[in-house]
DNA sequence: AGGTAGAACTTGACGCATCAAGTTCATCTT
DNA sequence: AAGATGAACTTGATGCGTCAAGTTCTACCT
């Protein structure tokens, strides 16, 4: 690797590992929860009947099936989610935000907002607010050659 | 936040979600270890004597002392690295790489090296590469409000 | 109609991270 | 010189993530 190429490895580091840290530590402080709880929550709440089915939400979460249904079951043990099968169509459940679910996503959400808005946005020049729409899409590309994922059904291209 | 932001932030978590994750996943797979347990065997072969202080290894990796602790146990267990007090001076403690943990450092590196150009580096143009490195500083100067760390002491300003 | 394949989850075991509390030194205070 | 303070770790409990395996349906094949 060139310097810039080694320059640009370690300064995305701080993006790849102390801003998660930094996000999930916060969250855990004002809302009792996980960035990835939020995650879940805050995507149902966004839906117009506040559900969705439990693939499309781990592949908007960008979420393994597996770690979806452990942390699923744990909110819904909190009540803040409830699960149903779709009947006649094998084992496809859906997810439903409940009214106690809601409250906490709406209550989360302006810290939330500051959080990114302090670590992130707020810090970065117009060019560089552009520039990062490209890397992010180019390492999801990278990554997910192809398919479908949080970010590549959301990009423009 | 208006449409740019938004979009940057979402973009945003493929680096910060995507990309460990995949770097993570291969590192197990092809070297059978973390990738931060990667970091920390990497970072100590770096250093002329292959030997650093626990405070000082775990601001180079951005960890917390106590995850250091709990990892540099794991790794002394399988040889890799062994841990001396330094007499006189208080609980400071050395951790030293040995030859078997030189040697997985030097089988690891090609293929870590591969993975963040695969996914990350080779898929950038000049300019994102140049805007990373920018990104990456002020997301450090965001979170750590001018304290030393990993980032901040490797960017030139 | 019976059997196979595969989609859509769920479950359990195990490992790693985090947080709070504990330990062990050195140094500073009075 | 005794006690307090703080620096530098270590330890243990708890919870989350991952992986492999299991379950439960539907649909297709012949």
């Amino acid at each position: 690797m060139n310097s810039d190429e080694l320059a640009a490895w370690l300064a995305n580091s701080a993006i790849m590992i102390s801003l998660p840290a930094a996000l999930d530590a916060r969250m855990q402080r004002e809302s009792q929860m996980t960035f990835f709880e939020y995650m879940v929550l805050s995507v149902l709440s966004e839906e117009p009947d506040r559900t969705m089915q439990m693939s499309a939400l781990a592949v908007r979460t960008s979420a393994s099936l597996s770690r979806l249904s452990h942390v699923v079951g744990r909110l819904e043990k909190r009540g803040l989610l409830a699960r149903s099968r779709i009947p006649g169509a094998g084992r496809r459940t859906n997810t439903t935000l409940t009214e106690a679910g809601y409250d906490v996503v709406v209550a989360a959400a302006p810290g939330h907002v500051a959080a990114v808005r302090e670590y992130l946005i707020d810090s970065l020049e117009p060019r560089d607010l552009i520039a990062l729409q490209r890397i992010g899409a180019a390492v999801d590309a990278a990554i997910n050659h192809g398919r479908t994922t949080a970010t590549s059904a959301t990009t423009a291209h």
